[in-house]
DNA sequence: CATTATACGAAACATAATGTTTCTGTCAAT
DNA sequence: ATTGACAGAAACATTATGTTTCGTATAATG
């Protein structure tokens, strides 16, 4: 699947192996196994194409777009999210959801500890 | 970035390395190798291991989050569903969900702590 | 306190993967 | 016909990964 994505981005730049293989800093050969799926690139190489393209790296790696809509919320996401619509709550959480991310990563290890002193308690 | 967020997700998901490494047919070693990045995982690896933790390629390549693109949404709404689809939150939250009033209590009022310092400092 | 089990990290080696070199083929342009 | 640009394939060299083995820290148990 990915072989063939990666030629067709390519092409669609109008950019050959050999041009790719500079932009890698590998042999034009080399980059050549990617696009015919005898050898695989490794993370870093795919992060550089995905960029490269413009692309994510989900759809170089699946050849799939990932759409996130409300539609794909599991059970547990619908649950918090009419958890978070309670309006009793609702100050509370949405300005933690506009903190930095410092402030809630101390939130998480008290948040922790709390927890912890719940059960023994 | 990748080993560390791999073993965030990992501890949310309450998973042992041996546990990982049976899911994925490898040694606990070879699985402890991603975490600390003496080793990177291939491809196919890496998408059962998104699959397995319900994260993006690209969240857990890049540590990005999914891109969301509601439209049936409020502002507000988008704004707090982006946050708490961040992954490495998903845990801490769903506690939080299903956690006593007093404890909620409790967290609000250290979230207003935090929030103060957070101004002054 | 000693012991057992669990969870994890690190070194060294065997194995499997990738990257390179070299050769071959195709297709325009001349 | 010939030259040059582009790309696929085979074989080797190199680099990476996966496993084995050993060691450490922690918690639970007698």
């Amino acid at each position: 699947m990915f072989p063939d994505i990666l030629k067709r981005l390519r092409k669609n730049k109008q950019k050959t192996q050999k041009e790719m293989a500079e932009f890698l800093g590998i042999t034009r050969q080399a980059y050549g196994h990617y696009e015919n799926g005898s050898r695989q690139p490794d993370l870093s190489t795919i992060e550089k194409l995905a960029d490269f393209f413009e692309v994510t790296t989900d759809y170089l790696i699946k050849g799939k777009e990932r759409n996130v809509t409300d539609t794909d919320l599991s059970d547990d996401e619908k649950k918090m999210l009419a958890f978070f619509k309670n309006p009793e709550l609702n100050l509370f959480f949405k300005e933690m959801a506009q903190s930095k991310e410092e402030q809630l990563e101390e939130m998480r290890q008290i948040w922790e500890i709390i927890k912890k002193r719940g059960l023994t308690k």
